[in-house]
This record gives structure tokens, C-alpha cells and sequence, in this order.
DNA sequence: CGTTCCGTTTACGTTAACGTCAGCTTTGCT
DNA sequence: AGCAAAGCTGACGTTAACGTAAACGGAACG
């Protein structure tokens, strides 16, 4: 059977982070790889938790945010209120995501009629030098 | 006629920033405020790129791409060479965008679905309290 | 005319997210 | 047995993006 754990190493390779990002994680309880002796293995979770810590990187969040928002993808333990409140997290994040996502959509547009502009100017340019050439 | 220089801090309210954070932005040459004597005076130019930087940083960008970013907005200037060149950066930051964003709708696709497992358990929960009380 | 703001410069402090280095086991070859 | 590679634990260094404090200048007000 394939073995369902993974040295640091490989998790390095396949995430392409350093070593020394991945005990940083589970010294800020993002991870918790189990210890065999001294060493790490990277369980099935902690692979999905650390696509998700990446993922949410690339969108900005903090780590400690990243932290209390990956306690909704295990939300099978903790009582009602923990629950609740890990929901509303949720909300917030998502509402945040959405806002990020429309005003993404507008820079792009005000970004592409930039370059539509500058394209023209480029190619005004060119033309002059090749006339005057 | 409307003033069309502002305080700083006139800008911060307009902005939501300190007086430190402009002073930094000027030093970091991403903007260039006029002077009244010693005091600073912001121009439209200099709102409109401040609006910029912001949402840059908003999007993840560092102060020095936006930096080289800006340059887009007022390529006015700059021979040929230069334009290009700044072309070509304003591509790679669309391409970048526009990765961004399809990540973006990937991530709230799935932030859904698991906020509607967690409501589900959230429901449960609440039934199951109101039938054991 | 004193003081209270607003603004300025200079300079050191701070936080997040790692990088880097030293020194110590453990493990796999040979 | 010997030794290099891989991992581990501190612990200090680094960068970006400001925060904060000290010390000063002009102007506006009672």
C-alpha cells in the first residue's frame, strides 16, 4: 500500500517550500506532523492544510488568520459555540474573498485599457521611426 | 475654483492612512507631493496614485512593483525602449491577475461547500438540543 | 506673548515570515 | 567501525512596511 505519510523532504519537493518553513508552521500550530523518533512525517492532513496556508498566502492572509480559518476544514470536533463562531470567521473570509474578487475584476479592466493605450502609443513610435528612418 | 492640492492630512482622512505611511510612500518615491515652503502638497496625480498603490497592496503587491507599475500611468514620457519594457511588466502583472482571480473563484467555490457542511452541523447540533431539551 | 496645533526631519523600534548558521543525533552506506 | 547525508533544535539575522518618539518651526488664538 502507499505509504501515507511524507518525510520532509518530499514535502518540500512536492510544495516547493524550504524545510525550514514547514517547522516554522508547526511551530505556529499550523501543522502537526506526527514524530517518528526525532523526525517529521506529514500526514494526508497536513498536505491539505498546507495547500491550503499556500493558497491562502497568495490571497494575502496572515498566517494566524490562515490558522483560525483552517479550523473550518476539520470541523467535525469542537462544541456548538466554537462552531458557530468558526462559521461567522468563515463569513467574514468569504465576504472578504468576494470583494477581493470584484475589485480584482475592475483593476484588470483599468489595467488592460492602460495597455491599450500604451500599445497604441508603441506602435506610434514605431511607425514614426520607421518613417523618419 | 476647487483647491487642487490637498494636506496631508487631508489625505489621510480621504485615505484612511497616517501621515507616516505618505511621507514613507514619498520617500519611496511612489509619490510626489509639492512643496509649500516645507509642507507637502498632494496633487490629483498624487491621489490617483495613492488610490493604485492601495489597491496594489490589496492584491498582494509589493511597494516596489507598484512602483514600476505606476510607470504605466503616465507613460507620457520614456522613449521607446522604456515603454516596452514597462509593457511587457504590465503583462506579466495581468497574467498574474488574471491567475489570481480564477484561484480566487476556485477557493470560494470550496470555502461554499464547506460553510454548507459546517451549517449543516451547526443544524443538527441545534435539533438535536431542542428534541433532547 | 505664551501655548497649542499641525507639520517636518531624524532615527530608532516593531512585527511577520522566514533565512542562515552552529552544533548535535540518527541513519544509511561501505 | 567510519563517515557523509539528512534531520533536529536553538538562536541570531534579515526585509518590508510602517510605528513611535524626540526635537524643531510656523501660525493661529485667547
Amino acid at each position: 500500500m502507499t505509504m501515507n505519510t511524507m518525510t520532509i523532504r518530499e514535502m518540500c519537493d512536492a510544495f516547493d517550500v524550504t524545510p525550514r518553513t514547514l517547522r516554522f508552521y508547526e511551530a505556529k500550530e499550523l501543522l502537526f506532523p506526527i514524530r517518528e523518533g526525532q523526525k517529521r512525517l506529514f500526514t494526508k492532513r497536513d498536505r491539505a492544510r498546507l495547500k491550503l496556508i499556500l493558497r491562502g498566502k497568495r490571497f494575502g492572509f496572515s498566517l494566524e488568520e490562515i490558522r483560525q480559518l483552517l479550523d473550518l476544514y476539520h470541523m467535525d470536533n469542537g462544541r456548538e459555540e466554537q462552531l458557530a463562531k468558526t462559521y461567522e470567521l468563515a463569513e467574514k473570509h468569504l465576504a472578504d474573498m468576494e470583494a477581493q474578487k470584484a475589485e480584482l475584476e475592475v483593476a484588470i479592466g483599468e489595467l488592460k485599457e492602460q495597455m491599450a493605450w500604451g500599445a497604441q502609443r508603441i506602435e506610434e513610435l514605431a511607425n514614426g521611426k520607421t518613417v523618419a528612418a
